[in-house]
DNA sequence: ATAAACTTTCAATAATTTCTGAAAGTTTAA
DNA sequence: TTAAACTTTCAGAAATTATTGAAAGTTTAT
């Protein structure tokens, strides 16, 4: 396998990925292209090399921006803007997990937490709703403090402990 | 907020992080309903009670039976079939973590070790794509053997000493 | 101020995914 | 067997999501 095709394989992969786990596809691509780059990229590099439309990069890039994954870089005597990515896998992993979380996990822990708070009214339907829901509000939460506390930590020390304790 | 409310809230919430996460909403809220139902229920009944066709019910609780978090149960003297979900929210996450990381991040850590094994022709750009892909490929092992590690432990020996160790 | 260079926005369209409903298939009881 | 009770399948329809491209907006240089 040369150069060009693994580029392309690792771009189509992880797009697909990301469809997979609910990630608009430009979104992925984009930032797998950054990735692997060099050096930062404009606008029209990503267009030309993903084959996608001018607006379709622009969203997409201010997607990867708001996530923090992605940041522009201004390039003296260049007009244009040009972009990079977060290229530490750690920090990359970091960011996701804690905007997914924040999205997505919290509001869902909340709601959790507001129906198994509902008034028992000693009924068996209501019983197993109030349990079941604090079991998932409870797994949830756990499952949100480890995978803080993991991704967080600057590597090396938890981690490693971690693993080896795991492992 | 009355047991009615607090089940549609639920049932709804479950489908949207479905959809969120690329899992598709009547899947979703089909388990959902048996996660807090008290006894199984039929085909009829989750038609009747989430509004979908019997197509539609027929196709996502083959799904969930393939996931390993559904399954027929059969009552004496009843011709027709009966479901169920895993109860046990432990359980639960144990079947999905394994189900997603067999399906979806097995195949991409694969692809990711071909790539990072490409020749190394001394290009920069080369370097660059053998060092990143091979970054998240080590990342993508570590995390999944990580998360199998812990969800796959019958909870509360190591869990909690993780836990504990952690926080 | 003006115009060139560039980016964003968004209505229209395309692509993809989900859902329906009815026909085909299967199982069970008599 | 036959027929009723039930489940699966799948072509077409509906809903959702992604993408384009051009007009509007912004910035910079002169």
């Amino acid at each position: 396998m040369q150069y060009q095709e693994a580029k392309e394989k690792f771009i189509s992969t992880w797009g697909s990925l990301g469809t997979l786990w609910g990630i608009n596809k430009a979104m992925a691509q984009i930032q797998a292209l950054l990735f692997i780059s060099t050096e930062p990229l404009s606008m029209e590099d990503i267009m030309e090399e993903l084959k996608i439309s001018r607006g379709n990069t622009s969203t997409n890039l201010r997607q990867l921006i708001d996530w923090g994954i992605v940041s522009k870089k201004l390039i003296t005597g260049e007009r244009k803007e040009y972009f990079t990515t977060e290229k530490d896998v750690q920090e990359l992993a970091r960011h996701i997990a804690k905007e997914r979380s924040r999205r997505e996990i919290q509001p869902v822990i909340k709601v959790l937490n507001e129906i198994s708070s509902i008034k028992d009214d000693n009924t068996t339907k209501t019983k197993e709703l109030i349990k079941q829901t604090k079991a998932l509000h409870d797994l949830a939460e756990t499952a949100d403090t480890m995978l803080h506390k993991i991704v967080n930590q600057e590597q090396n020390w938890i981690t490693k402990s971690l693993l080896k304790l795991i492992k």
